[in-house]
RNA sequence: GGAAGGGUGGCCGAGUGGUUUAAGGCACACGCCUGGAACGCGUGCAUACGUGAAAGCGUAUCGAGGGUUCGAAUCCCUCCUCUUCCGCCA
């Protein structure tokens, strides 16, 4: 959500903002509202000041006794009241319009994120690690699963549809143990703490958060109203609503391992094989709430944090930044890390993790008292996967695949697996 | 699902139609006191919006939204939510 009163005051700079994610210019249109708002307010706001006024004047000869002038008084208000009712409502209907207005814009990019288009535009900044070098043709994760006899896709789409999976044995175990080393990581060497949230959550907590009112194709929605979490990151960073933390407990650094829910809508035909999209899939997230000072910093460390994940592991990746056309709806800068899939022979998206500045903090009025005591301020959230299990899965089968089929497992996850080195078929 | 009782500032907590302009306390900030602290004393201390160069002024906000009234934290309606009890239940 954009403050109204920054783009009264640089609304050339707000269209450029807009203009680098290859948006219309909008200032002029939204400062009609706001220039049609103040002026309605002020009305308002003097035949309240008024009503005020007599109401006192009233209670006040009322305590006297004078109950003629008390009732002549009365009589005056008949046509401010009047005034005051339809113009609470007219108020409350231009509010509505600004807000609406509002909402469906996205955040604008740092300054040195670079422009771009589309993926192509992304810049990489660093690399880590090397390709595993088979002396063979590399399989496919599905390929591998399937062999092992431990990954179904037939049976999930017999009784869900398409885009789910059935893992057992010693993958469905890998899933979890992926889970619990991720999760040791983060709260462990990385310092954030862990959570267990709720996986439905209402429209406030997803407007907060900025999937709604834009996006809510992507979601899923219960019966009763609810929505499927499309990440933790909307129930982590809506711990925050309506708060006020004093600057001194800040950063707060969360991390929670949940299921994630995604329509998918818009995905026809890409990745249709496979565990890379799914429309169920276990995320360990990472959210941070920083003051606007630290929010930066606090992006580079977010994102080492997520490598720190992929070293572990020996995980060849790539680090981009991504560009504006790119980006995420509500982020500032984001960095996706690209984990190597020698099966695919191609770099995919495992962790992206996103500064969103003021943007969600003033969706959901999640803000800090400054040090100084005075006044309060929004807060700043970042949010990033650290990881995304079920990729890291595919990136363990393909690079760690053997040549007779078997994987072996990284040696960080093997307490987690019970002893258990190399997966086989049975 | 049924019944009853609650929701007031960062926190606790008073307040049942008109100087509440939300008491009091805690926490916090600054000052005095002190060798330095604690204690004590004094001052300050919600947010949003509008207006203004600023000081300030105005409006709104006591879970949310409607309503009654000249005037609502207070009365009425709807919803949300919490607590307790009953029922059901992993």
């Amino acid at each position: 959500m954009h403050d109204i009163k920054a783009i009264r005051d640089n609304p050339e700079g707000f269209d450029t903002g807009l203009a680098r994610r290859g948006l219309a210019p909008l200032s002029t249109e939204l400062l009609k509202i706001d220039a049609e708002r103040r002026d309605h307010m002020q009305k308002l706001q003097d035949a309240q000041a008024r009503r005020n006024a007599a109401s006192k004047d009233i209670g006040e000869a009322m305590k006297a006794g004078d109950k003629g002038l008390a009732e002549r008084l009365k009589a005056e208000m008949g046509s401010i009241k009047e005034f005051i009712s339809s113009g609470e409502a007219v108020e409350r209907d231009i509010n509505q319009r600004l807000e609406a207005a509002l909402a469906g814009i996205p955040n604008i990019p740092l300054d040195d994120v670079p422009d771009g288009k589309d993926e192509s535009g992304n810049v990489e900044v660093r690399r880590w690690g090397k390709p595993p070098g088979f002396n063979y043709e590399a399989r496919q994760h599905f390929d591998i699963g399937e062999w092992l006899g431990l990954m179904d896709f037939e049976t999930a789409a017999k009784i869900s549809g398409a885009r789910f999976v059935v893992m057992k044995g010693q993958l469905a175990r890998l899933e979890r143990a992926l889970a619990q080393f991720m999760l040791d990581l983060q709260t462990g060497t990385n310092g954030y703490t862990e959570h267990y949230v709720p996986y439905l959550v209402n429209d406030a907590a997803v407007y907060g958060t900025g999937q709604l009112p834009k996006f809510a194709e992507d979601l899923f929605k219960t019966t009763d109203g609810r929505w499927l979490i499309p990440t933790a990151e909307v129930s982590l960073t809506n711990l925050v609503r309506e708060r006020i933390i004093d600057e001194k407990d800040l950063p707060l650094r969360m991390t929670a391992y949940t299921p994630c829910f995604r329509a998918e809508a818009g995905a026809a035909g890409r990745d249709t094989r496979g565990m890379i999209r799914q429309h169920q899939f276990s995320k360990v997230e990472m959210v941070s709430i920083t003051t606007p000072e630290n929010s930066r910093g606090e992006l580079e460390r977010m994102t080492g944090c997520a490598e720190s994940v992929l070293q572990a592991l020996g995980l060849h990746y790539r680090v981009l930044r991504l560009c504006t056309g790119d980006m995420g709806f509500g982020s500032r800068m984001t960095y996706d890390l690209e984990v190597w899939l020698p099966g695919q022979n191609a770099f995919r998206e495992i962790s992206s993790c996103s500064v969103c500045g003021d943007f969600q903090a003033r969706r959901m009025d999640a803000r800090y008292k400054p040090a100084d005591g005075k006044g309060t301020r929004y807060v700043h959230t970042l949010n990033g996967s650290g990881l995304a299990v079920g990729r890291t899965m595919v990136a363990i089968l393909e690079n760690y695949q053997n040549a007779d089929g078997s994987v072996t497992i990284p040696e960080a996850l093997r307490p987690y697996m019970g002893g258990v080195e190399l997966i086989t078929r049975a």
